[in-house]
DNA sequence: CCGTATCCATTCCGATACTG
DNA sequence: CAGTATCGGAATGGATACGG
């Protein structure tokens, strides 16, 4: 985001990948993408927020090489945002995330949950953590596959 | 943080996690708790943060539930500062972010990283993703692990 | 429909000074 | 050492209006 003056901050990985993607709308932004969705109108409704600041986040995260401008799948003239590989490398962030709002953060006592990366049109890469409540990973809770699906499957996941 | 007016953020996890340690301090606090920092001194040395900001995100950080004060071990008449299992529940998400800031940032072609939970005095939470440079997790990538150590060592990782 | 430009309110942060 | 109080500047975000 922005340039933070000094300090140890650019020692350490994590304050590097806060400084990108450490914002309040950086992190939502990819996980919609995860999620499939591709044109700004998309984001700008599921998000709420507001189209200058939606562009500007989005500008800031294809000049990171975390986003990607594409031509438009179906015929219409505007492009669209898909995730590169290094964006997609936050999977893991982004799931880490719902997770813990989901066992800490207003818990309807879900027993588990899901994400799934549709971002990519070929295959879906799954990662569950099944954690709930309090309860720290261990190693039986960490379940990671890939797994194809067909054309325009692409249901609505909750979260 | 603060409190988001409507939009559809309440009801993503996610967002909600944001609204929690979404800014841009909080979850490098988290980092450094996790490394074995304790005091509000140390905190405001290795973040280089002013005194108030600091202040302010460990009450926000306690109020949420994330630390808890606790006496100090020594005899020092000061108070410390200790993740709680909901803390540590966000193990996940700093191991990502330090990752990803490793794999995708000014990487210095490094092979692997680990992640150790030190915030515990009894145990060790280790956590390791064999991530690099693009490559997406597959299921032998991942390893959790916990490990007793002895007491006072503390050794320093980078990052 | 996809953005950009401008304006304004709010928030955030660092520096400083002060207390115990 | 561990905070609190205050202040001013910078950054952030929303609303609106405008153009491709």
């Amino acid at each position: 985001m922005k340039k933070r003056q000094k300090s140890r901050r650019e020692e350490c990985p994590v304050a590097r990948s806060l400084e990108v993607v450490g914002d309040r709308w950086s992190l939502l932004i990819i996980r919609n993408a995860f999620d499939g969705i591709r044109r700004f109108g998309e984001f700008q409704k599921d998000l709420g927020l507001s189209k200058s600041v939606l562009a500007s986040r989005l500008h800031a995260l294809v000049s990171n090489g975390i986003l990607r401008v594409e031509p438009s799948a179906d015929g219409s003239a505007y492009q669209e945002y898909g995730l590169t590989e290094k964006g997609r490398g936050l999977f893991h962030v982004v799931v880490g995330l719902r997770q813990w709002g989901e066992a800490f953060l207003f818990s309807q006592n879900e027993e588990h949950s899901v994400m799934v990366d549709r971002s990519s049109q070929e295959s879906v890469h799954t990662l569950e953590l099944r954690s709930q409540h309090g309860k720290l990973l261990t190693p039986n809770d960490v379940v990671v596959k890939k797994v194809r699906v067909r054309e325009g499957s692409r249901s609505k996941i909750p979260g």
